[in-house]
DNA sequence: ACAAAAGTGTTCGGAATACACCCATGT
DNA sequence: ACATGGGTGTATTCCGAACACTTTTGT
């Protein structure tokens, strides 16, 4: 049942394309790859391609991110639909575009597949981007910002058990602004979302810090009966 | 520049439909249109259609709002973009919603023109709708909900002047809760964000109230010094 | 011993909540 | 005079913000 359609430049196309975070170096990074195509060639853009006809643009999301950086299994969400009709010079090609929290255990950029040509930029250092995608980033950007307050979101970055001051300084790097150590620890341990692992860092030239883990099970379970996390 | 590319499978069309909330006999409402085509001809559905080549989605909701309703100059927001691959029994057609609040004033469902098919409905008394519209209704009560806790998105459906009580049984008929009275008028007053009128409710069997205006300029200025109206 | 980050409590002010009666008008 | 919704103040509780010193480890 392959079909083939010929269409004129009028007709929209749909793509998708991904903001995709992830807390490297202490920093905010976002993944960028560059193009090896016309048009903008050589320019650094987010990871993205088109929709195939069997798959929703959510699977075509984590396809394309799986394909181009090898990551599966992120939180990722939709963000926006971009539907300027000039956007893209080779026609009408309609965006939908997700943001994705990667979580840098899970995740190596490996030479030698696809994932070669990407890199992490900090928002400050990034590049000039193809297409709309500045605009893209700016959208994710103020959306992770919204969201971080009222949703345990930060968690996707971080490594499955971490340590207090690497979340405060994850929440710092988000919101840009520096928080007060006692009261991001009363606040997070009384949100009752963090198991304390017996765990403690070694090798530190400094008092060790104990590990954690976000509680997921627990989390859903509150979220039921009406709990919402604020920061 | 016309260029004509071959693509092995059927691409997908891009349609927009809409979200109209309007606040009619005290009530949240939501507008229907009655389909006079197949498929589904018959049944209630969203008001909305497909994008033209040269307008943004934006722009294409914002055109059918007007052309099946009359309507023009609503507060409009993008919703969210839906993807399942047999949502159209049609073909594939991907479909980017937006929410809109109107504002009874500059409404009128008129008999002879494309909106005398348009219907207001309670969520309640909603019938069973076509396609997957029933789904975007959700996702729009759930995006109304959020969002008038935290923006004072609600003047959107009051006319220009009003009475406190409007604005209260508003509030409550969005979050379906009771609220206090004292402690709404307190907060509501404190924003800073209504203008009172000199005029007075007249021919009431009550003790007439004062009206008030939705003061937007002050809004937008406290908005750009950082300000964020609350509840 | 020193450097470096971990860990810990209390005070203060402002906001959210709960709550009940008098007022102005039309009938 | 009565019914109807308009309009008002206070006490209490809870939460966010500000703030400094001791502990544990490696070097």
């Amino acid at each position: 049942m392959k079909t083939t359609y010929t269409y004129n430049y009028e007709m929209p196309s749909v793509a998708v394309d991904c903001v995709i975070f992830g807390f490297v170096e202490s920093g905010l990074k976002l993944l960028l790859i560059e193009r090896n195509l016309e048009p903008y060639k050589g320019m650094y853009a987010l990871p993205g391609g088109f929709v195939l006809p069997h798959e929703t643009t959510e699977e075509a999301a984590q396809r394309e991110l799986l394909e181009e950086t090898g990551v599966q299994q992120v939180y990722m969400e939709q963000l926006y639909t971009f539907s300027q009709p000039n956007r893209d010079p080779r026609g009408r090609v309609i965006t939908v575009t997700y943001f994705a929290l990667v979580n840098p255990e899970h995740f190596n950029l490996q030479s030698g597949t696809d994932a070669a040509q990407a890199r992490w930029f900090s928002y400050a250092q990034m590049p000039q981007l193809a297409f709309d995608h500045y605009q893209i980033v700016n959208k994710a950007l103020e959306r992770l910002r919204g969201k971080i307050k009222y949703q345990p979101i930060g968690f996707e970055l971080l490594p499955r058990k971490f340590v207090l001051s690497q979340l405060q300084t994850l929440y710092e790097a988000i919101l840009e602004m520096p928080l007060d150590k006692r009261n991001f620890r009363k606040k997070m341990l009384s949100s009752g979302l963090l198991l304390a692992l017996e765990e403690k860092q070694t090798e530190v030239a400094h008092k060790p810090a104990r590990y954690f883990e976000f509680d997921k099970e627990r989390y859903e379970v509150l979220q039921q009966s009406g709990y919402n996390f604020e920061l």
